[in-house]
DNA sequence: CGTTCGGTTGACTGCTGTCAAGAACAGTGG
DNA sequence: CCACTGTTCTTGACAGCAGTCAACCGAACG
């Protein structure tokens, strides 16, 4: 699937913002692998971390084994694992599929110039958006059906990626299993499934191929998950910034 | 019921944190009443927040009316309301007590000069504890049942009560409805009301009176919910500062 | 060609929501 | 001091959504 162009739109402060950093800051960019583990659940950590490819999972578990994906990193999101003053890693952070990212450290962006400045305005709406997707989950958790849940994730992926450029339409990959979206939507691998298959029965949803999903009537997704869809982009991408940045 | 003596712990920081801002900084402190709203979901917020008296309940809703409640904050919390580049609140603010609160805008924590720093590295670690409690709420959420939900939120109000000395050995106020902790928790008053009555049934909890807790069994609550209680401390509280803070 | 993994479906169970009614309690005004 | 009222808490009966268990299918892969 080819990304699309570019256009002036709320999100693509983000791969800006990414790309800003690589150049500027002479980050390393790391690189793992599907599966990998970058940092587990208790865990020293004071860093935070800027995804430039790939799906990137932070999660928790219960004793039991049962886990629970608490956020999911796309391309140009910067997720806050750890700092100075509570540096206890919160989540196990596990790549979803092969990443490429860079690992911000606080004097990175502390410093007193006013690009540091600029650069701290930018995460904090990064770690805003973050806080508000866990707070829409967090909603829909609490109150949402099986539908409503997956339906939330499948809007917000679409919403995500389409800031980023990387969809097509209303196509997208998405490269994880039933298993995995069950962990996103507290559901098992078993309903995820039923769930699936009924809203692509209703001609909800399509995959066209197996590593993909087409949505094809967005107003009845927004309607399972109770999405507006204009207040929910305001919320979960970042507004525009001055372009500045560098 | 009388504060305790602070002592040496993680958490008493955050106290120590909010008298700092409020003495060096001249902001001036807000009231506002039992039940007041301050922001609503959707509306313009580029602002934070630091709690100083009362609790706070962050909020959202679906179209039908079913409310969930985000994150709840306590004396001496800091929470990110909005930011310039994010500048719509995800989520509605309301007032579960009385409550005494400072609005921190960007200029005052995002200035070159050292102590700007300091407060930021403490502001990082306040958003990283509050992350850190939505992650484990989310967990539950998704995965706990009944029982597992209550036993943490309260475990949870104990250990962040304590931190900042306004526990009595294991009572603590406890000034929500059934209603309210459902909102928390994710279940009708009616399910809370079994649940907390099952409980108290089995000795694991009191209630002294009626606006009050006692947690009699806190390591059959820790088991319930599924808590390591010292890897939980070091996850959910601020740890210890050097005290060049102001 | 066998193995493994992920997806699909059905039968059954059980936890939690819904609805309803009553009890306990606080506040209010007479 | 006493009705009156509204809120909160409590309990029971019932229903429904999602988990569990099990079996099978299809694709990918060595």
């Amino acid at each position: 699937m080819p990304p699309q162009t570019p256009t002036s739109r709320p999100g693509r402060v983000q791969i800006a913002f990414a790309d800003t950093l690589v150049a500027n800051l002479a980050a390393p960019v790391n690189t793992a692998r599907n599966g990998h583990i970058l940092t587990y659940e208790g865990d020293f950590a004071d860093h935070g971390i800027l995804l430039t490819d790939g799906w990137l999972a932070l999660s928790k578990s219960l004793a039991g084994g049962e886990t629970q994906i608490i956020d999911v990193m796309l391309p140009g999101d910067f997720g806050l694992i750890g700092a100075k003053d509570a540096p206890i890693s919160a989540c196990t952070v596990e790549a979803l599929s092969d990443i490429r990212y860079i690992t911000i450290r606080p004097p990175m962006v502390n410093g007193p110039d006013p690009a540091s400045a600029k650069l701290r305005e930018v995460l904090a709406a990064a770690i805003l958006t973050t806080q508000s997707r866990t707070s829409e989950m967090l909603l829909r958790l609490g109150r949402g059906n099986a539908a409503s849940r997956v339906a939330f994730t499948l809007i917000e992926f679409h919403t995500r990626l389409h800031a980023v450029g990387r969809t097509n339409g209303t196509i997208f990959e998405f490269p994880i299993t039933q298993q995995k979206l069950g962990e996103i939507t507290g559901l098992t691998n078993v309903h995820v499934c039923r769930t699936l298959r009924r809203l692509e029965r209703d001609g909800i949803i399509a995959h066209p191929d197996s590593r993909s999903i087409e949505l094809l009537d967005i107003p009845a997704l927004c309607d399972l998950a109770g999405i507006d869809l204009d207040m929910f982009r305001a919320e979960i991408l970042i507004q525009d910034v001055a372009p500045a940045l560098g």
